[in-house]
DNA sequence: TTGACAATGTGTACATTGGACACTATGGTG
DNA sequence: CACCATAGTGTCCAATGTACACATTGTCAA
């Protein structure tokens, strides 16, 4: 909530700045982002990401976390910062600089969406079939997703979409829907092991009508850590 | 120069936005980076990144390139944003958020730095012997060339630094200074020449008295591309 | 002119990594 | 106990990366 009527002056202008996030999570082998239905113009009945002001008093990374939890209700997601989009025209009430982020929501996290009072709807999309979005969301997005992608490769950032205990399935399965490619499974559980990211905890899974499979935990839990 | 006395007002507090830009350049075989000593308090007489704040109808990488031109007078140089800091007490006087960016300077390029009015001196400083940083300026060059070193693996960034025309051993010597360890000369040329990224201009260069190496130029040059 | 100098330019052998590929093991269920 | 569905496992080949030494060429000085 802001301030009620007092105005602020400075010598010189100076621009809003916003956090945006785009919220990544994996639903039904589907990736997934969560979108905020604009109750307000500009851009009203439009989905945004979620987002808002930075409080005058507030680090940037606390004011994404606070925006991530308002709209999410939970909190330790990872969360990185992504790039600070502030074309002069891209909010046309007046200049915002928006300092992008993104998020990683754990599979097994039931993150139900809370809209806050300026929303009118809050919700999961599918990722390859998102609606327009408002501002330049989508430009936001797309960066978000590459940044994701690329950090398949050389980091441990996949593990950030695990629950605390999960298969060598489940985790080649988030691997395949983020690559959008199937992987073969000895290639892929010889190069996971090698890397000795993971270790097992001695418990079974069993789902179904079929094998059991040996439970892991990733070695360093909430640290994504540069690879190779 | 900023407006003269009138005064801009806000129904909710703004922070104000700075860009602040890494310059790096090679020099005598060692990489350099371009400081400004600030002429003002806070900080006076300490050493700082060029920067400087958003014009209100500028965009983000408009307002880094002049900057940037201010105090090297140079343009067209590759410049990337890096990443934006906001901590809530890196600036004294007001709140201040930095989008941070660096910028590569060719090594055939007289980079004469023009002291802005605002600094009492400007000059190139060795990065292994930087002296003290005003505000948060060491996180954001310790970033910057993070960013640049990582880069070096990935994509044509070293060519940046490059002149329109330049010899194997000149590229490799670039290679080495930011590497900060040798290379094989013959893996070195076996790797640049299969990528396919250079071609030759033809002409030799003269440089003492040995022979003359081929001269080559980047096949995309004025162009940063990922490989692999 | 020629010999010393100083940097350029070149190839091979080995180790490591990455990718293709198919079958057995195990527990659940009817 | 037979069938089903997923878990789990190893080898071969190709490509890539790395270690390593000597001949070439123009300059310069004796």
């Amino acid at each position: 909530m802001r301030a009620p009527r007092q105005t602020f002056s400075y010598p010189y202008p100076h621009p809003a700045v916003t956090t945006d996030v785009v919220v990544f999570t994996i639903h039904d082998g589907e990736l997934n982002i969560l979108l905020v239905k604009r109750a307000n113009p500009p851009f009203a009945g439009c989905w945004a990401l979620p987002g808002g002001f930075l409080d005058i008093d507030e680090d940037i990374d606390t004011c994404a976390a606070r925006e991530l939890e308002e709209e999410t209700g939970l909190g330790g997601l990872y969360l990185e910062q992504l790039y600070t989009f502030g074309k002069t025209q891209r909010d046309p009430r007046e200049r915002v600089i928006s300092i992008a982020y993104y998020a990683l929501v754990p599979l097994d996290v039931l993150a139900t969406p809370h809209a806050a009072s300026d929303a009118a709807d809050v919700g999961w999309h599918r990722f390859d079939e998102l609606p327009t979005l408002a501002f330049d969301h989508a430009d936001i997005v797309h960066m978000a997703h590459q940044r994701l992608v690329a950090k398949l490769d050389y980091s441990t950032i996949a593990f950030a979409f695990m629950p605390e205990s999960f298969t060598l399935s489940e985790l080649q399965n988030v691997y395949e829907i983020l690559l959008r490619q199937p992987l073969d499974k000895r290639n892929f559980r010889k190069r996971i092991l090698s890397l000795d990211l993971v270790e097992e905890t001695g418990r079974q899974r069993r789902n179904g009508k079929h094998r059991p499979a040996r439970e892991y935990r990733a070695r360093s839990a909430k640290r994504v850590e540069i690879i190779k």
